[in-house]
DNA sequence: AAACAAATTAGACAAGTGTATAATAGAAGA
DNA sequence: TCTTCTATTATACACTTGTCTAATTTGTTT
């Protein structure tokens, strides 16, 4: 499962909505509900990318009848880490708080994030 | 200017080589030698990037002889904050904490990003 | 002014991504 | 079982991105 290359962003919207179902499989008619509607696809779309992204090896699939049901391989936090890694490395050096500090350095961060980064860093220790 | 749409990886990294370059403008072979060597670029795959480019806003150029010379419009900073933004809501809920909690919640952030942290954030009060 | 060299421009092409139409296969009713 | 739906598959196509070869321009040497 080649995991570590970044999907298009189409492919990621509907791992999303793979992730985000409670329970499995999935088949098309659920995820043209929860993400082909929004996007304004039309179904073929959809399986395009659901077979893409089960060429990648992100999902594997299984028909039953004249549907196909969808499982997910790939783990949302290891994606998502490995995708932030590399936009950290890209942009930011690698660094957090360069980032942090592009992003809120002129006191613009909101007090509510301020604190809760502030509980988060002394749980650290 | 249309400043807003990210760029494609590789004129990314051309941006890179003109924002950090200390006098402007810059010529072709600068580039060369700052981005396109390492990258194993010919010439003109170089210009094309440059090109498109110029075509995006991003910079400008002019022609002096047979060479060209580059300037830049866009502002490093805007464009990268950008990015983040956009990143941190698609991969984050825009949440900071969640970022940093899916990347270091294990206790797997080293103490010295820690403390600079601890840092920036005292210093944000 | 011809020829040479250096740099740019024009144009092309393959791979990847977003998206769909037309063809086909399976289920269900008449 | 024949027709009719409905879902899927097979293809296709336009755009974008990465990359280059061939053609052209312009400055420099004879």
């Amino acid at each position: 499962m080649d995991n570590s290359k970044k999907l298009p962003e189409a492919e990621f919207d509907v791992m999303v909505a793979l992730w985000n179902s409670r329970s499995y499989p999935v088949n098309t008619a659920y995820l043209m509900e929860n993400v082909g509607k929004a996007k304004g696809w039309k179904a073929p779309t959809l399986i395009s990318f659901l077979t893409r992204l089960e060429d990648r090896g992100f999902i594997h699939s299984e028909k039953k009848g004249k549907e196909r049901y969808y499982y997910v391989d790939a783990v949302k936090n290891d994606y998502i880490k490995s995708v932030t890694v590399d936009f950290l490395d890209r942009y930011h050096d690698g660094s957090f708080v360069k980032m942090l500090d592009l992003l809120y350095g002129n006191g613009s961060l909101p007090n509510d994030e301020l604190d809760k980064m502030l509980k988060w860093l002394q749980e650290q220790y």
